[in-house]
DNA sequence: GCAAAAGTGTTGCCCATACACCCATGC
DNA sequence: GCATGGGTGTATGGGCAACACTTTTGC
C-alpha cells in the first residue's frame, strides 16, 4: 500500500499521444510521424509529446495537435481515449501515455513538429507497424470512432463547418467501410432532432441538383441511434 | 516541446481511483472510504492509491479492489474509465489519477484498507461531496455504466455467477431508475444471441413459479441493443 | 384454492429498408 | 436533351410496447 503521508513520490513521466483521423478521398486516414530520436528513431509513431509542468492533459493534447497539424481546438473534436501504462512500454523508463482521439475535416498536408522528421496521412488499412504500443492505441481509437458514429453526432466533426447531407453520409461510409442508401440516410438524418440544422443555403459543389447546406446541431447524443447493419 | 533526447523527466505521481458499483436492495450503490490522512482527512473519497514501481495500471486497480472489498478479479468486471490530470487537482503536487470502473454482485460489507478509516456502500443518489475531483469521476463512471447496459452484456457483471432473468431485469431497473415490463424483457434477453446461456437448472428463490437459471453468455456486445425509453 | 412470479401468444404501431419516382442544376 | 446528384412517396417486413393469458410453484 502506498504510504501517502510521506512526501509524494513522482516516478512517472507522462506523455500525450494523438490518434488524429480525417477523411481524404473518401477514405479514413490517420496522421503518423517519423521519429527523429531514439528510441525507435526512423520508425513511424503517433504524434505526441510530454506533458509540461502546470499543463493540463487536454492542453497538452491541443498543443501537440496544433504543432503537428496547425489546426486549433475550434476546428476539431478532441476527446480522451484511454491511458496506457504498462511498465515496459517505453525503454527509457516508466512513461504513461494518455491517448487522445482527434477528428477533423480534411486538413492540409502536415508540417513536421520539431521532434518528428516527417509526418504523413495514411489510410488506416495501410498503416505500417508503429513504435511503442501505438498500434494498440490506434486500434482503440478506430473502434471508438466507429462506435460513436452510431449514437452520437460525432460524424459532423469530420465535415467542414457547413456541409451537405451527402457529405455527412460519405463520412459514415468511409469510417464504416460500407455503402449507405442516400435516400434513407437523408430522411433519417433530417428526422433525428438536433443532429443537423439547416443554414438555408445550397451548393452545387458535388454536381447535380443543389444540395441544402447544414451546420452541426446542438445535440451530441442521437436518439434514436443510426445503427450499422441492423 | 519536450526535449525527448535528454534524460527522462519523471515529475508525476500516478494513482488509481475506483468507482465500485453494486446493487443492494434494488438500488445502485457506490463504495466510498473515509480518508484517514491529509489532504481531506476525515472526508469521503473513492477508494484508490498510488501505482507501485513496475506495477501495471490494471494490476494496481485490482490490488486496490482486493484491499477494499476482498474480491478478486474473477468476480468483478473492471475497466478503465478515464484519466484525470488537472495540475491543481491534488494539493500535494502533480498527481494523475487513472480511474477504473468496477461492477460486482452484492458484496459483503467492506473492510477498510490501511489508509482508510472506514468504508461504506452508499446509494448513488445520496453520495456526500467527495474529496479531490472524485465527484466528477463518479459522474463519469455512472454515465458509463448506464450507457454500456444498452449495448453490452455488462449487466451480468452485477449478478451472481448464476442468475434468473428477473434478477437481470432488476439490474437494469436499478441502474436506469426505471421499471421494465418483465414479459417483454424476458423475450428480448432470451432472443439476443450470446447474452445469457441457460444452465438447465431452476430456482424458486424469488417465489412463484420456478425460474430458469442462466450464466453470462459469450458475447459482450449486444445486437440489437436494449434501448432505454426509445 | 389462492397468491405470486415465470413465461407465451397476440395485436397494433412504428420504423427501417428497398426502390420507384420527381426535382434542379451543369453542360 | 441528358447526365448527375438531391430529395420525396410508398409498400413491406421486423421489432417492440402493451397486455391478455397460461404455467408452476409455496402456503
Amino acid at each position: 500500500m502506498a504510504t501517502s503521508q510521506s512526501s509524494l513520490v513522482t516516478n512517472f513521466a507522462v506523455a500525450v499521444d494523438l490518434v488524429i483521423l480525417t477523411i481524404r478521398d473518401g477514405r479514413l486516414h490517420a496522421l503518423t510521424v517519423r521519429r527523429a530520436v531514439e528510441p525507435h528513431a526512423g520508425g513511424w509513431a503517433l504524434p505526441g509529446g510530454f506533458v509540461l509542468d502546470g499543463e493540463s492533459l487536454e492542453a497538452a493534447a491541443l498543443r501537440e495537435l496544433a504543432e503537428e497539424t496547425g489546426v486549433t481546438g475550434r476546428d476539431v473534436h478532441l476527446e480522451q481515449l484511454a491511458t496506457f501504462g504498462d511498465p515496459d512500454r517505453d525503454p527509457r523508463g516508466r512513461v504513461l501515455s494518455v491517448a487522445y482521439l482527434a477528428l477533423a475535416a480534411d486538413l492540409p498536408d502536415p508540417q513536421a513538429g520539431s521532434d518528428a522528421a516527417e509526418a504523413r496521412w495514411t489510410p488506416v488499412e495501410e498503416l505500417p507497424g508503429l513504435a511503442f504500443d501505438h498500434d494498440r492505441i490506434v486500434a482503440v481509437g478506430l473502434e471508438r470512432a466507429r462506435a460513436k458514429l452510431e449514437y452520437s453526432a460525432l460524424a459532423t466533426a469530420f465535415c467542414p463547418p457547413v456541409f451537405t447531407i451527402a457529405e455527412l453520409r460519405r463520412v459514415y461510409e468511409a469510417v464504416w467501410g460500407a455503402t449507405i442508401d442516400p435516400r434513407n440516410f437523408h430522411r433519417k438524418v433530417s428526422k433525428t432532432p438536433g443532429f443537423v440544422t439547416p443554414t438555408g443555403q445550397t451548393t452545387t459543389r458535388d454536381g447535380g441538383r443543389p444540395a441544402r447546406l447544414y451546420r452541426p446541431g446542438d445535440r451530441s447524443v442521437l436518439h434514436p441511434p443510426l445503427l450499422r447493419n441492423g
